[in-house]
DNA sequence: CGCCGGTTTGAGTCCATTCAAGAGGAGTGG
DNA sequence: CCACTCCTCTTGAATGGACTCAAACCGGCG
C-alpha cells in the first residue's frame, strides 16, 4: 500500500525500504471529511491509499475554488511539512483511506537520503506544474474547453495511477464540485457537459464518462499532457547521483 | 548579488558560502527577451538579480496566461532542474539581469547539503502556494476583486523583496500583461483600474500605484497574505536539523 | 513632425450567471 | 411497500459582467 508512494516518487534505488519503513497511521474517512483545514498547524502529511480528495480555498463571499484533485497514491500535503500553516483545506471525495506520516519523519528521511529528498522535491514540482496549468485553464479558456480539459486530465491521471483506462472512467465528483474546480457555476457545468455530450465527444451514464474519440476531445480541450510529467522513469532520473554527468 | 539567493532561501547555516560559490554566468536581457521557452530542454536555471520577469503559457487560440511574476532575488525555473522539459516560458519584464546556474551544480549542491536542498524545496513549496492562490483568484473572483488582489500581492512582495514599500510602487507591466495575468481583456483591466481609482482605493500616475488605504484595498481584494509565507525566519526553520524535536 | 505602443472611450453582443422550479434517485422511517 | 426527504441533476428565462470591435488619445522617440 505505502509502496505506491515509493513507486510514485520515482525509483530511488533501495531507499525504497526507508520509505516503506516510515511509521504511519492508517485512517479511513467518510466522504466530505476534512483531512486538513485551512489555517491549521499541521504536524503530519498524508498519502492517499484509496479514493479521491481535493484541495480547496474559500473566498470571503463563501465561494469555493478547488485547486487540485488527488487520487490513490498521491502524496498530499507535503507542503505543510515545511510551510507549517495550511493555506488551504483538503477534503475527502467519497470514502477514503489515508496514511498519515509525521513531518519530522519526512524531514529526517529527506535529510538522511538525498535521493528521497529529491523525489519529494520532484513531486512538489510536478504539483506546481499542474497548478500552473490550472491557472491557464481557468483563466484563459471558455467553459467548453475548460471542461473538456479537465476530463482529459482526469482520464490520463487515472490511467497513470492504474485506476482505469483513459477511454472510460468514473468521475467521482458532483457537478457542483466540478464547477468549483472549473471556476464556473453548477448550472453552467451541467449545460456544458450536455453540449459536449450532444456533439459526441463523450457519453455519460450517471457519473461515468466514456470518451468517444480521445483525439477529438483532446483537441476540444486544447489539452497537452506534457505538464503532467508522467514519464518519471526517464533515464536521467533513475540514478540521480550519476546523472550529474549528463 | 547572488547572496540575495542565500537570504531568500532562508538562513541555512554557513552553506551560505556553498551557495555563493556556485558557478554562475551573468547576463542582461532586454525587455521581452525569453529566459526559457516552452518546450525547451533547459540545462540551467536562473536567479533574477534585477528587474522583473513573468512566466506564461500560451493556449492554442494564441491567448496568453501569465502564471506568475517574479522580482529581483527570485529563483525562477528551479522546476526545470528536475523536470527537464519546460512546460511554460519565462520572459523578461523590462530590462533584467540574471545569473544562470547549471542544473547539475544545483543538484549536486542539493545532494551534498540537505539544508540547501530543503531551502530549494521550500522555495518550490511557496511557489506552489502562490499558484494555488492564483487559481482561486482567477477562478472565483470578479474583475475588481481580482485586480485589487494582484495589486496587494505586488505591494507586499515588493516590500518583502526590499524593492519599495507597500504604500506606493511601480507596476512594471502594461495593462495588456495585467490582463494576461488576471484572465481578463486589456480593455476591461483598464476600466477596472479606473473604477478602483475612482472610488479612491488607489491613485495612479502612469504605471505607479499609490494605495490610499491599505486595509480597504485589502478588503476589496479579499486579500490574505498568509499564502505568501513571508516569515521564513520562523524559529523552527532556522536550525533545520534541530527542529526535528519539535 | 509623424510613427508607434500603450491607454482610454463607446457601443453592441454574448457567454456565463442568477433565480427559480421541476425531475430523478437513494436512503430512511413508518 | 410506500411516503417523505435530501441531494443532485436538469431546464427555463432574464440579467449582467466581461468581451469584441473600433476609433481616438497620449506620450515618447527617432
Amino acid at each position: 500500500m505505502v509502496r505506491k508512494l515509493g513507486q510514485h516518487s520515482l525509483l530511488s534505488e533501495e531507499d525504497h525500504e526507508a520509505l516503506l519503513a516510515l511509521p504511519y497511521q492508517l485512517q479511513s474517512l467518510d466522504s466530505g471529511k476534512y483531512i486538513i483545514r485551512e489555517g491549521d498547524r499541521a504536524t503530519r502529511c498524508c498519502v492517499l491509499l484509496s479514493g479521491f480528495a481535493y484541495r480547496h480555498k474559500i473566498a470571503n463571499d463563501g465561494n469555493r475554488q478547488i485547486v487540485s484533485i488527488h487520487m490513490a497514491g498521491d502524496l498530499i500535503d507535503l507542503q505543510n511539512s515545511i510551510l507549517i500553516i495550511a493555506d488551504h483545506s483538503v477534503q475527502a471525495l467519497g470514502n477514503v483511506e489515508v496514511a498519515f506520516i509525521n513531518h519530522r519523519d519526512i524531514l529526517a528521511l529527506a535529510e538522511a537520503r538525498p535521493a528521497v529528498a529529491r523525489a519529494f522535491w520532484k513531486d512538489t514540482l510536478v504539483d506546481g506544474s499542474i497548478f500552473r496549468e490550472w491557472i491557464a485553464n481557468v483563466g484563459r479558456r471558455d467553459a467548453r474547453t475548460r471542461t473538456a480539459y479537465l476530463l482529459c486530465e482526469f482520464a490520463l491521471r487515472q490511467e497513470a495511477a492504474d485506476l482505469g483506462e483513459r477511454g472510460s472512467y468514473w468521475l467521482p465528483m458532483t457537478q457542483e464540485q466540478l464547477a468549483n474546480a472549473l471556476g464556473l457555476t453548477p448550472v453552467h457545468v451541467n449545460r456544458t457537459l450536455q453540449s459536449i455530450e450532444a456533439e459526441g465527444f463523450i457519453s455519460r451514464d450517471k457519473r461515468s464518462v466514456t470518451i468517444g474519440d480521445w483525439e477529438k476531445l483532446r483537441a476540444l480541450g486544447d489539452f497537452n499532457a506534457d505538464y503532467l510529467h508522467l514519464e518519471p522513469m526517464d533515464e536521467t532520473d533513475v540514478h540521480p547521483s550519476r546523472d550529474m554527468s549528463r
